[in-house]
DNA sequence: TAGATAAAAGCAACACGGTTGCAAAATAAA
DNA sequence: TTTATTTTGCAACCGTGTTGCTTTTATCTA
């Protein structure tokens, strides 16, 4: 049983905000919020969204952009043409983003996941080619929508 | 000595039209033509750049749409938020698209290639995922660079 | 706790990629 | 060559993301 899933999440955005001494306010503890909440990818639509119209655009635009800087959450690469935001696992959130997991997005649900245990596969390119970077997106049914 | 490498492009270009049954037209015959020079993936704004300011961007956008359909190109993911279009190996292009060759991104040139003969590895997911598609994109220094 | 300072929010306007509807032009068929 | 069909080009639009600037809010310090 984790006891980080007792704590009061609003505890968690503050103190996640201080950390990266950054000024603690409405829309970055409600955005923040919503993917504690989530634990899935959320788009910039997604935010608006759920957020309940309560933020213009550009405010959200630009929190998330701050939070990408401050590696609190990380961008994740999709087919469809949208950027989506992740916030990772204990380790990435420290400020440092790991780059070798891979995506798992989910036809029936829609969400994206990060799958931090799931490192990326080695490939085996032909002559010539050097890899710098790989990149894996899964699609599939998730664990919450198999069960 | 490939002796395809030989004939005139125009002429693939006309026999890859009409097998598709699609109208012959300036702007079909310049952005295939295109696609044979270049054999690594177009975005749009490649396309029309290359073409030589010469097609409405309607045009250019319903074009790709159009090969997409008859299975002449196909589209690639992206991290940056643009669609790209490549032209496969000729069992590609046939008409049936092979959707498991992984893609390779150059950060010298920033061409992407797909290496038809690459395929994508088995990823061991976690308990309770169900992978269905799996999409891979290497990025590096590509054959070209490299040499 | 109040006032100064620095940062973030909100607004308007813009840039870019992509789509849709419709009339004019080009292709294919007769 | 004429007709029917397809494709083009144009104008206008939508969604996503950005920039500049003013007002508001948060933080720091007295």
């Amino acid at each position: 049983m984790s006891k980080t899933a007792h704590i009061n999440i609003d505890a968690q955005v503050g103190e996640l905000l201080k950390r990266n001494s950054l000024s603690v306010t409405d829309s970055r503890k409600k955005i923040l919020q919503l993917f504690l909440e989530q634990q899935g990818a959320l788009a910039h639509g997604d935010i608006e969204k759920r957020a309940g119209e309560k933020f213009d655009r550009v405010t959200v635009y630009r929190t998330l952009q701050t939070f990408v800087d401050k590696g609190i959450i990380h961008t994740i690469p999709t087919a469809d043409n949208s950027i989506r935001y992740a916030l990772c696992k204990d380790e990435c959130s420290a400020g440092h983003h790991h780059d070798h997991h891979i995506h798992f997005v989910c036809n029936n649900c829609n969400n994206t996941f990060c799958l931090d245990d799931v490192v990326t596969p080695e490939i085996n390119l032909p002559k010539g080619y050097a890899a710098e970077h790989v990149e894996v997106v899964v699609e599939g049914i998730c664990k919450n929508c198999n069960s």
